[in-house]
RNA sequence: GGAGGCGUAGCUCAGCUGGUAGAGCAACGGCCUUUUAAGCCGUAGGUCCUGGGUUCGAGUCCCAGCGCCUUCACCA
């Protein structure tokens, strides 16, 4: 234990001593500090302050005491004097930066312009044991606030400002949705076939049952039977979790909104996408031009909507439909393209030159049928299905198409899909029940997915999806975790 | 998994061609009733990520490992 932790320890002992409780209990009538400070008339008499946080700064001038006491909201000063507050004055010097307080008194302003709750009485709340980091740079190792997230909401305050916005942001989603007469669901997360995406899937085990099961990679299957059920227009906001590399914009479990209406196609959904994100903008973004790391993006509607085929000419400089000269661009792009299917030479061949120049939202639409083996094909032209993926800032953020909804060619594409791949790579494993489903009729229906995480990411300035996600995967930390390690504290489970 | 970078006091960081470990903040003692990164005087605080090796001598050089960041690979 180090010696800063003893000292706080002694504190603590002595703070108990003086008949205080260091843990505090129920403090009611707290205001935030942000809602004091915009109410507060300067000049006006008699006016009351009572606020509950954080000491983030305390300035001992001795017979008087300045804190900065911090909330979820902002902060608020505490001016403490020694005339005011003789009974209390020796609790008052037990008090340590780190610590939780409540004080109730008169509002006033110093000298300096700082509005000030001049403390008539001061609850201890939370006593504690170990020292916040500095306070001027905050807590800047990056490792340590993904690990410490809990310190560094408060020691960074933007980090709490950002994870604000995205409650926010999905409150105004599901607002926004509903208002339309979308039904939130919730389908399975533990699933016995991981369908409805092409990625590796983590395995768990049911006991009593003795079952695997997969943790869901998509809910689209699920999701596609309400259809069939009858829910004409639905939606799920929830975690979806692939088992492959993190990077900045990839976190193994992530937030995936899905939805899906009935009687609607993929053009459908690009306008629905278009005015969701769109609304969000002007909700809770200044102005439509928003940065994003080094980027500028011009989120101004109406949006890009260009096709796949024509990108593949404008970036690749190759015609989609010249297979050799396509094979011919992968080769000098570095790609191994022998054996790959054409389709896959030609999304090679795409993610390596297009997407890259995808900064403006941009929708991609048109994919080759091949590359989508749940989506309606083209009435017009079925070497294309009806599908767009949404890029902004070189990301891709949203996928949608319309819906394949015919329970033979989709069976067809399940086994197409199967073979010749291991196990563990299969792209759609085949779901039975999902084509039983099927065949009692589903209605035509344009689907929508929008990855969570990176559309916060694009409206938060936030470069690095775990500044986005409260507790990002990260490997154990070793021996150097934190110095509050306790085995001894491993009780029995719950 | 590959490549590059980083890991030093509770926190933020210095530490040169190898020579007994440094600062600021935080802490402790003292002074101070309008400070706000408060100020002044004094004191204390180290597994230099871990383990090997080279050397008279390693925070520094070499090897291996651990963790994080960036990037590539993987990735509807």
């Amino acid at each position: 234990m180090s010696k800063l932790e003893q000292q706080r320890r002694e504190k603590r002992g002595q703070i108990g001593q003086l008949g205080a409780d260091p843990y505090g209990g129920r403090f009611e009538g707290a205001e935030p500090a942000a809602s004091v400070r915009g109410r507060y008339t300067e000049g006006q008499e008699g006016q009351r302050g009572r606020c509950a946080g954080r000491i983030v700064l305390l300035r001992d001038i001795g017979k008087l005491i300045f804190m900065t006491l911090r909330d979820s909201s902002g902060t608020m000063q505490l001016g403490l004097s020694k005339k005011l507050l003789a009974g209390q004055w020796e609790l008052i010097k037990k008090l340590d930066l780190g610590d939780l307080v409540g004080a109730e008194g008169t509002l006033g302003t110093t000298k300096t312009g700082e509005l000030t709750i001049w403390v008539e009485h001061l609850t201890m709340l939370s006593k504690a044991l170990l020292p916040p980091p500095e306070k001027f740079h905050g807590l800047a190792d990056v490792d340590l606030r993904y690990r410490r997230r809990y310190v560094d909401l408060w020691a960074n305050p933007e980090v709490m400002e950002r994870f604000q916005r995205r409650s926010a942001m999905t409150a105004s989603i599901r607002g926004f949705l509903q208002a339309r007469g979308f039904l939130e669901v919730e389908t399975p997360m533990m699933q016995t076939v991981a369908g409805g995406a092409a990625a590796r899937p983590f395995i768990t085990h049911h006991n009593t049952l003795d079952l695997d099961l997969y943790l869901r990679i998509a809910p689209e299957l699920f999701l596609k039977r309400l259809l069939v059920g009858g829910m004409e227009k639905v939606f799920e906001i929830n975690r979806n979790f692939r088992n492959e590399g993190l990077s900045t914009r990839h976190n193994p479990e992530f937030t995936m909104m899905e939805l899906y209406q009935a009687y609607a196609d993929y053009h459908d959904m690009m306008d629905l996408t278009e005015s969701l994100i769109g609304h969000l903008i002007e909700t809770h973004c200044a102005g439509s031009v928003l940065p994003f790391g080094e980027m500028e993006i011009d989120f101004s509607r109406p949006w890009r909507r260009a096709r796949y085929a024509d990108l593949l000419a404008e970036y690749a400089g190759c015609d989609i439909e010249d297979l050799p000269a396509v094979r011919k661009k992968a080769r000098e792009l570095n790609l191994d393209e022998t054996g790959m299917d054409d389709a896959v030479v030609i999304n090679e061949v795409f993610e390596a030159t297009v997407e890259s120049h995808l900064v403006p939202p941009t929708f991609v639409l048109d994919y080759p049928a091949a590359l989508c083996p749940l989506t309606k094909q083209s009435a017009a032209d079925p070497r294309w299905a009806e599908r767009f993926e949404l890029f902004a800032g070189a990301m891709e953020l949203a996928n949608a198409y319309t819906e394949l909804n015919d329970p033979d060619v989709q069976e067809a594409n399940f086994r197409r899909q199967l073979r010749g791949l291991s196990a563990d790579e299969t792209m759609a494993k085949m779901d039975g029940d999902f084509i039983t489903a099927l065949k009692y009729g589903m209605p035509p229906a344009g689907g929508l997915g929008i990855g969570i995480d990176r559309l916060i990411m694009l409206l938060t300035n936030a470069t690095s999806i775990r500044d986005v996600i409260l507790f990002p995967l990260l490997k154990p930390a070793g021996s150097g975790a934190g110095p509050e390690a306790l085995p001894e504290a491993a009780g029995p489970s719950t």
